[in-house]
RNA sequence: GGGUUCUUAGCUCAAUAGGUAGAGCAACGGACUCUUAAUCCGUAGGUUGCGGGUUCGAGCCCCGCAGAACCCA
């Protein structure tokens, strides 16, 4: 133990643990069964009032009364108040809890339930053991712990502290769960595909890079699995989704962390029209389920989620919030002035593509706060969707947007292994000016492709950005448990 | 990457104009057998993020570093 880390109190109930050992009393102590949880308890006072029943927890609150002491006894399933009298316990317990017994501590006990004169159900404890000894010093039981850096930093204390952190995460699990039912529902099998990746493909990102001994090469964290899903379509499968991590070596901002949770569905045989529907059935349901209503409060928005989402055009979206459409982007003979004249400033390569993706993000995006998909992108920005056969300058993608935030990116997938090699080749050329967004042409993917790769809509929702919508949160780090954070120089020194 | 703001006791926060760093909770000692932010009396607790500078004197002003939050790109 770091002696020099904990301060003088800490070290005062480190002596006690110490004590405690030496008098053959395990101050970490064993299992502990009961029955029901703390929630149960109350719920099932009126047939458990007056019978002995068992509880266990953290205590959060001693309210001491000289011979009588209430104590505030926290499980995973909520509060309960135990109240432990030196007469039911006799001197020599009732001493061991005021002197050993500290907020923080975990205890179980036996008692029997009642309720108090203000009318709390209370468990009046016969005995209890000290299951495990805390001694470090819990934030403050009213207050809480509000530094933000501190809450994600220790998040094992923002969740001691912050109940409703707590109901964040349930509620991103129900989410998830909901997701996968759906899905499944829906005949989708879930898989899992490579995390490590000798090539990154399948988006456009910055990947990172790691070394595998073994193998003596380089391997990239997977910035994305749909290359490998759709290998399993090649394989045979017809209809499959991942839930899982994708990493992205790029800034922290509310909105992105470099893990970030996606789903990837791929559906055999159908196109960007039926994953449109399927998309807005499965936002549909999943809000619906959660929140028991179509609409929902947004940062200070109500969201309507009803069907049919919106739907509207690539180009018209364009042309309505930025004022630009893509004929005069592409007729344009000089990019940087009309990067000036729209007043995007670009860190990228100067591209068309690049310039379309600065335009959308920048003028676009923050205006589509109901439920809205946009659709018919420009191929520019467009590598691995097919083209569409009336307009050969656009191909069926769509994104969904909810309170201004891209939710979903779908495709009808391009299954044409030429036209993928030279699509391929081309962004090698960025690749070759300087962009490290683009990686080294899949090769055996372009093969798999040759074998044959049906007709098929493609589906990525950003879970994480999801969930924001769905909880109210407007920085990414509150739905996601341990958020990157930079180390700090004493972290370091810790080791 | 740029800008702004923040970092004081375990936690939540104060500290007038640059003049001996305080409070509440938590802790420790004591009183109290139905309290629930229990109450009452007493005690202890600080490298003011780190490093430099200005000054008789710095939590406060200046510079650098670290981390964080928000905004912008």
């Amino acid at each position: 133990m770091d002696e020099s880390s904990l301060n003088e109190i800490e070290r005062a109930r480190r002596d006690i643990v110490l004590s405690l050992k030496a008098s053959g009393i395990d101050p970490f102590g064993k299992r502990f069964e009961s029955q029901l949880a703390n929630k149960e308890l109350k719920e099932n006072f009126d047939s458990l009032e007056g019978k002995e029943v068992s509880g266990k927890g953290r205590i959060t609150a001693i309210r001491g009364h000289g011979k009588a002491t209430f104590a505030t006894v926290r499980d995973f399933s909520g509060d309960l108040q135990y109240y432990f009298r030196l007469d039911n316990l006799g001197e020599e317990k009732y001493n061991f809890f005021k002197k050993v017994i500290d907020i923080g501590d975990f205890i179980g006990a036996k008692g029997k339930l009642f309720k108090t004169h203000t009318g709390e159900i209370t468990l009046e404890v016969d005995d209890f053991v000290l299951l495990t000894k805390s001694i470090r010093i819990l934030p403050e039981k009213w207050h809480g712990l509000r530094d933000a850096e501190l809450r994600y930093r220790k998040r094992y204390l923002d969740l001691v502290a912050n109940r409703d952190v707590i109901e964040i995460f349930l509620k991103r699990s129900k989410i998830i769960d909901k997701i996968r039912n759906f899905l499944q529902e829906k005949g989708f099998v879930e898989v899992e595909t490579p995390m490590l990746q000798p090539v990154a493909g399948g988006a456009t990102a910055k990947p990172f890079k790691t070394y595998y001994h073994a193998l003596n090469q380089e391997m990239y964290l997977r910035i994305a699995p749909e290359l490998y899903l759709k290998r399993l379509i090649v394989g045979g499968f017809e209809k499959v989704f991942e839930i899982n991590r994708n990493f992205r070596n790029e800034g922290i901002s509310t909105k992105h962390n470099p893990e970030f949770t996606m789903l990837e569905a791929y559906w055999a045989y159908t196109d960007y029209n039926d994953i449109m529907k399927l998309t807005e059935e499965l936002i549909n349901y999943v809000v619906r389920t959660i929140n028991g209503d179509e609409t929902l409060q947004y940062n200070g928005e109500e969201i309507d989620f009803k069907i049919p989402f919106r739907r509207i055009e690539f180009n018209d979206a364009l042309r309505e919030y930025a004022g630009i459409s893509m004929e005069e982007i592409r007729n344009t003979p000089d990019l940087q002035k009309l990067v000036n004249n729209m007043e995007i400033k670009m860190d990228k390569s100067i591209t068309i593509g690049n310039i379309i993706n600065e335009i959308f993000d920048k003028k676009v995006e923050k205006n589509l706060v109901q439920p809205t998909f946009v659709y018919d992108f420009p191929i520019e920005i467009s590598p691995l969707a097919k083209r569409k056969e009336s307009n050969p300058y656009v191909v069926e993608r769509f994104e969904l947007f909810i309170g201004g935030l891209e939710i979903a990116n779908a495709f009808s997938e391009l299954n044409d292994p030429l036209d993928q090699y030279e699509r391929f080749k081309a962004q090698i050329e960025q690749k070759n000016m300087g962009d490290e967004e683009i990686h080294e042409i899949d090769m055996d993917y372009i093969e798999a492709m040759e074998y044959g790769l049906p007709p098929t809509g493609g589906l990525g929702i950003g879970i994480d950005r999801l969930v924001m919508i769905l909880t109210g949160q407007d920085s990414i780090r509150e739905v996601i448990l341990f958020p990157q954070l930079k180390k700090k120089e004493k972290d370091e020194e810790e080791k």
